[in-house]
DNA sequence: CATGAATGAGGTTTCATTCAT
DNA sequence: TATGAATGAAACCTCATTCAT
């Protein structure tokens, strides 16, 4: 049901020969490059393939078009932060609950801070390329995580349900965006990474009944 | 035959200003609904114009060129829910700290929710048109004014500092952003109202100290 | 039922200022130039501005696309020639059948033979360009005309049948066609229309019941 | 491990000619295919390949350029015609006149619209294909045996000359395409084959100088 | 002032053809 | 010989912006 929708954007073919997994490769890391040193608006596919050191041709034998091209991308990213948080939610199973928030929301944090520009970049197109299905689709895999995780927590008599979960998340992502586009100064993101762990510590806690 | 009948009351408003002040109203209103009507990527300025019943052409005489234009809409609508916001600030001060919160959070969240295909349309434009700098304007206008209600909290030794505010702003727009993606429902706006006035309630009250 | 189909083809906008409707003869006529200079496959939308003496996006503001461009060079051509036999059919009514048929046909051929380019020319690009429907509009629109000449003929019983003369048609245009190919020298084109004359009266008498 | 097994009596094609052969006969069948499924101008030299089971480098062993390939489809298409058409013009020696083209032109008809997909499917590329000039080749040929069987006929002084054939040639190719590209419904087919039996015995006639 | 015709740089995309593996 | 990845010229078309009327 998520495939008919985005058929227009799926890769065109699967590399066969080692010389095309090279080549996707480098379109794919070209991409990004284009985006930080260009802009959205002045990413083209033929400024890519420059980039990436092929033609443009061979950029169109592996994205059908522009948008899938850019869709990749921002799927990538998304892909990598998903699996640090799901990871984080699976280690901290069973551990108090202001613990748990505490690992995960830290994880989340630094996963999205690592590379700060590409996240930023990434802001500038998921407008225009389907993002928010993207997130909407990765936000539901991470909170399926966050959920089953917060089962496990002790002396709770019931967690948090998937709306608290859900705002919570999109308050996380909402507090990160601001703080990136403010230029997410080393200083701001420590700062934010506590308070995040606040705001997410007593929002959970608020909404959890607990065992008396 | 521009001055007929003006009675000496009025403002010093010739017709001729007076119908640009039309036509500049209807531009913008056009702008708005070729972006819910067409998408951002298929807003050019001859729509526009056309939509709004004038000529490119004079499109051109009141805005210097398609960025202002798009920049003037968003600036609108943010200008519009600052509004509302400071005045439910007014409103609240010397007010408990969970009442402040409670009536600010839902002044917030309805005047973004008003016309939410307007919100939902101004996300496609945001980032092609310096958003981030008018939002964060918006955004330090805002937290003004917070902060000095939050000062007049009764019972408070120290009120959230800066920084809590803005990650508490931040943290609303990105929910409300969140629900306005996945359509917001009457419903789950409800909901989100509900839920914000408790996650900026839980939060304020663990970023205050309070007197014992 | 046939502007469905084909309001792809339909021309964008009709000129309203003068300088608009010099600028459509232009290109129309450029489009015929370069269909003759460069052939079907060198014909692209910008070398027929540049012959136009305009800029290619001139072009694209009265044809939305070239396929309309080369659609209304056909149609023109068709609807110039229909004329001509039309009025020929108007004249020759009541008049003996071999006479009948001897003035349309020398018509038809005189038509399509003044400019012989240009006749090749299109059927370079019929066949892209939805031409057999085309054609077959125009073909019932003559056979129309035919038919209501015909049936004014004198001493007839029963005239030849709709289909009789659809086959005449298309047979007329398939000789012409070839003799086109070949490349329409002056003698041959004078025997053509001798031997098409011969052809067509032979036929239409062999399909015409006449009174004894 | 190319030669084994191989008869000294059998031809002596090396199974790699053999492999070959069949090659060829793929590609030539898919390009027809391909024609049918997907029209002139989304005919790609890559998708014939794919088509015939082959990789578009090997389709390049075999034809140097796209033009041949649609070259040798048209000329397939017209060489089986031209067989049968001279079949006929030799079993009909002798015979009478009206006799003669009945037979001829009932073969001519049955040829073409033995495939009328195919036949439609040609037109589309004869154009770009120097068509014509193929035409006028596989016309010759037909002329010759047509005219070479005329000069049997009894009881005739001066059979047709040349030119008489020749248009006669091309107004049945006229007819036929008509029909074709109006859907070649077998009523009407039966209908053209009765058609043109006259249209081409009466011209015939008329154009026949006979023994008194 | 308004109009809307004209501009043209520049973007996306295709596809015949080549050639290293 | 077969493969299919790579090439890149060249086509179509859009749209922000200008300026003569």
């Amino acid at each position: 049901m998520a495939s008919e929708a985005q058929s227009a954007f799926e890769p065109r073919k699967t590399p066969v020969q080692a010389r095309a997994a090279i080549t996707v490769g480098a379109i794919s890391e070209a991409t990004i490059q284009v985006l930080l040193s260009h802009g959205a608006d002045r990413l083209t596919t033929t400024r890519v393939a420059e980039r990436a050191g092929v033609s443009v041709g061979t950029l169109y034998q592996y994205y059908p078009n522009k948008q899938s091209l850019l869709f990749a991308a921002l799927e990538d990213h998304l892909d990598k932060v998903s699996e640090v948080v799901e990871s984080a939610c699976e280690e901290a199973r069973h551990k108090p609950l202001a613990e748990m928030v505490k690992e995960v929301v830290e994880a989340f944090v630094d996963a999205k801070m690592k590379r700060p520009d590409i996240s930023m970049a990434l802001y500038q197109i998921a407008a225009d390329v389907g993002g928010p299905a993207l997130v909407k689709r990765v936000g539901q895999r991470l909170q399926r995580a966050l959920k089953e995780m917060l089962q496990t927590a002790p002396n709770t008599v019931s967690p948090p349900d998937r709306f608290a979960i859900e705002i919570m998340f999109a308050a996380m992502a909402g507090a990160m965006r601001s703080v990136l586009e403010a230029g997410a100064q080393p200083a701001v993101v420590r700062k934010l990474r506590e308070h995040l762990v606040l705001l997410c510590q007593s929002y959970m806690a608020a909404a959890t009944a607990r065992r008396p």
